[in-house]
DNA sequence: TCTCTATGTTAAGAAATTGTTAAGAATTAC
DNA sequence: GTAATTCTTAACAATTTCTTAACATAGAGA
């Protein structure tokens, strides 16, 4: 995916913080940071987190007590949450499922295992959205045929739709025109200038600095 | 889902077979039973859980042997796999998730714990369970079937309503045709127009602007 | 600079897809 | 069994999308 996932890791103690962030920026996570409930659920709001991981004791606000407000917010439908949790703190593992808890992972924690589990999380929770690709002020998601280019929605027709995304896929890759042709058209034979005609419509609509011509061998996405 | 959820269960010591079985089955899950992992693709192919229990540790076949043919199945892209290991087996954790798996527990196994993540998975995998979906002023409710539009109850005819719904399931995804034709005509063979007709009588009723046609792909909730 | 070739541009109409209507099957209700 | 409702179909209209053709333009190499 091409844009990166945004973690909110709550945790009171800084150490594990740190050695936490530290351990998933490395996997190539946003990593955002909060020490305490209330904190988590301010940050929750202005970052929209795909994650938030909790620890399930600490000071001002528990974990489970914060996981359940962050259940309430309205834009949270779509928020996983991963509880931390001492071995023997089995009570608040079964309190944080009920609480609306996604995964819980006990401490101590081994970054690689942590690991996993997130992304096990995080694929499970974008099997929909594997599709949608976010690259500056442009986003696309296939699975809703959407296209939001610097903060609004534009329609695009299918052919160029699948064309845009298709030099999405890999941004700053040449596509030739017969990996387009293939892509795009499934190998239905068509004209020389079809291509071009699309391009052009796409290029009407988000302007001429998006995709750009290699003469001679094909169109790429970025600059 | 309004029938009950099949849960396969695979391990080689029929004393925990018996246990979790009972357990399962007190939840009121419908419970199938394996003993090797060949057994376990069998079973899976033929009885289509929603979920599998696997034991890492078993003869003719492991559990993360297993785990991955039962992912190269084709019908079992929505199937959960649960890992049941030893408390010691870190490494199996580590391989399960890589094989497909959507958790894990350790042994010895409280039932209490069990079931709570069986219902923490379930859930998540579970869209169905919605069964009452409301956006902006639109409020459906699938038992009820009743559709409350701007306030008012409007009534809309089986397929109708059934259509609606679907869409709403997943705001914003454009349902191919085929999709909706599987879904709410269970495969049924009808003619072109009719999906068109029976959206055009919703409209009729909600108004345009909520149902929008993506010519060549489906149709869609929502803008 | 000139030429050649690949691509850009435009508008028109061809093709594909969906919308609309009404009629009559098929269901369901009474 | 009859009436009412719901569903499907078919015919045709409306609309959108796609492709093409004709010509323009730009850029690399002679």
């Amino acid at each position: 995916m091409s844009d990166q996932f945004k973690i909110l890791l709550v945790d009171d103690e800084k150490d594990i913080l740190e050695f936490l962030s530290y351990n998933l920026q490395k996997e190539g996570y946003q990593v955002f940071t909060a020490v305490n409930g209330i904190e988590a659920i301010e940050k929750t709001e202005k970052y929209k987190p795909d994650l938030v991981i909790l620890d399930v004791m600490m000071p001002e606000m528990d974990g489970i007590s914060a996981c359940e407000k962050i259940r309430l917010l309205q834009s949270s439908k779509d928020i996983l949450i991963l509880f931390l949790t001492a071995r023997s703190e089995d009570y608040s593992e079964l309190a944080g499922f009920d609480a609306g808890a996604d995964d819980y992972v006990t401490k101590p924690i081994k970054p690689k295992l942590l690991i996993s589990r997130i992304k096990a999380l995080l694929k499970r929770n974008n099997k929909q959205s594997l599709d949608r690709i976010k690259i500056d002020d442009i986003e696309i998601d296939k699975g809703k045929h959407k296209l939001i280019f610097r903060g609004e929605e534009i329609f695009l027709a299918k052919k160029e739709f699948n064309l845009l995304y298709y030099l999405m896929t890999v941004p700053g890759k040449v596509f030739s025109r017969g990996e387009i042709i293939s892509e795009v058209w499934k190998d239905a034979i068509v004209g020389d200038r079809t291509i071009d005609v699309h391009v052009r419509k796409i290029r009407e609509k988000i302007g001429d600095s998006y995709i750009k011509t290699i003469k001679g061998v094909g169109y790429k996405f970025n600059l």
